[in-house]
DNA sequence: AATAAATATATATTTAAACATATATTGTTA
DNA sequence: TAACAATATATGTTTAAATATATATTTATT
């Protein structure tokens, strides 16, 4: 699950704004906006792109969940971010067994939990 | 404007799935999904959010601008999460293996560093 | 080239967000 | 507490994605 609405209602009381202004200003009507922003309803793309430019954010940072950076190895995250900085060809190849690793592990997930169900 | 027929059509490929298989794993019909894959229609978050599941990455990695195929697979922290829960043997033949892609990177940082200077 | 598989397009129906408008409830402050 | 602002809820209508189904077209494969 997403928390959009959360995340709006967060931007929102950030940018002092009442639901009548920022529906308003995105032209939907305030009742819509309080449903979308109560979770009432699960809004279109072209509503949010909109809610999205009033606030000044990207689509992408207001479907986010919030990631919990509490319980991360961090040392192993600086790590891993660093792997950004390769180039294309090696990062594309460390990802790639990465990821066999990771699918390996799930694949072993999912057999211990068909064996123990 | 977002890029979402774009990433979702190239994370299929990299999965090797056909419009019918991604389809049917999410429940829509192929045709529809022939619509959200190339523009034609701006799907629901909803239907959106199965086909984050399927492909194993996050909402908002599906409406990113830019999303370099691989690095997607994954969201970084999710990926750091799971890193850690490898087996021992498997999570240090990992690290080893960044450590040098990482060393390497460092010694041509400084190397360009010393010749610039 | 022929067959099959994958993708795109078409149409009628259903569903739910959006719209328009009004009103009710909650919160705030003069 | 009265008055006002902000938020929530209600109802009928409109719109567009989703559904179901069928078929056309493009792209491989034998």
């Amino acid at each position: 699950m997403t928390n959009i609405a959360s995340n709006i209602k967060q931007l929102r009381k950030f940018k002092k704004l009442s639901q009548k202004e920022v529906a308003l200003s995105i032209d939907i009507a305030q009742g819509q906006y309080s449903r979308i922003e109560s979770g009432k309803v699960v809004p279109t793309i072209p509503t949010l792109e909109k809610i999205a430019k009033l606030f000044e954010v990207s689509l992408s940072d207001l479907v986010k969940e919030n990631t919990d950076t509490e319980n991360v190895n961090v040392p192993l995250l600086e790590k891993v971010k660093l792997i950004d900085q390769l180039e294309q060809e090696e990062k594309s190849a460390l990802l790639k067994i990465i990821d066999i690793a990771l699918s390996k592990k799930k694949f072993k997930d999912n057999l211990s939990n068909l064996l123990t169900a």
